[in-house]
DNA sequence: ATTATTGCAAACTATTTGCAAGTGA
DNA sequence: TCACTTGCAAATAGTTTGCAATAAT
């Protein structure tokens, strides 16, 4: 769980894992959640995490602290803290919905590993660009990810997971 | 096509319904799959349609013609035609699974009609820019969509289906 | 005639809901 | 305390599979 080298300053934006522990309880308060020690350990999961987590992997690294705990209570929590836009969801097209700590501090698009989902971001943006759009759309929002095998997949291809 | 540089011709690489009908038709045939007259209509259907389909959608309109049409056999038809790349699956964050026509003559991106769907397309690509991306990634692909509310769902937000 | 395709039913997976028991503020 | 949260079990939605009947080449 330790952070890419430095260099690049892309991950100028990238906030630490304690920010976005913090983050992620603030909205909680805010939108008058409790914070339970699942929640907060569920926060602390998000923020040990670059690429996405499923449902089930959720479930599966919860279940260590908490070996009672239930999917349900997952899918609520993932899904509450979805609407609030703490996490981000995606839908990968062979894996199914997966989520992940969302930065809510700047506009941003991703850099997705398609072998273990590990995510970058940056901060080019097409929509700054004047696009001629067709059609008289009024524009709500756009999506821009692009796809790759991260350094680290190219040499090893066989780890799947990080 | 057409010298006269001004004017929209956003849509100078659509392409009519019997064109989509002939493409998907032959895509099958090379695939050495046999042409039912169940696939002609889906062919049919998908030609006649801007916007995306869900399996439901599709089922629906099979029964028109084929009351007794299975569910099955529709997952099976879009799933093979997805694979084969003459249908593009995208998932929707509220509506599940979709399918559309894809057009597989060139590169494009969508703006899409978050109300009814409705799919235009144009040809801007961000990616050809010598973009500075992090990590070092190999890059297999990309993803540029823009959401918005089409002209005349602007006007009649009810009409919530084309 | 031969083999792919279809429809039915049932299996499966992923996700959501109802309610009593447990827990945070 | 008191309402929010959790876990269990069951319900639901979406999708896939097995197999006999059917239809395309």
């Amino acid at each position: 769980m330790s952070e890419q080298g430095s260099g690049h300053d892309h991950a100028a934006h990238a906030q630490s894992p304690s920010e976005t522990i913090q983050d992620m309880l603030n909205a909680m308060n805010q939108a008058g959640w409790r914070i339970t020690d699942q929640r907060r350990t569920l926060a602390r999961i998000f923020a040990a995490t670059d690429g996405y987590l499923s449902p089930k992997d959720v479930y599966d690294q919860l279940s260590v602290k908490y070996p009672s705990v239930s999917f349900n209570t997952v899918y609520r929590n993932l899904r509450m803290l979805s609407d609030m836009g703490v996490l981000e969801q995606f839908y990968f097209m062979d894996g199914g919905l997966k989520f992940k700590a969302n930065c809510i501090k700047h506009h941003h698009h991703h850099l997705i590993c398609t072998n273990c989902e590990k995510t970058l971001t940056f901060d080019y943006c097409p929509m700054k660009e004047s696009l001629d759009l067709p059609g008289r759309y009024r524009i709500l929002n756009h999506r821009f990810e692009i796809y790759g095998v991260c350094e680290q997949c190219q040499q090893d291809p066989s780890a799947k997971e990080i």
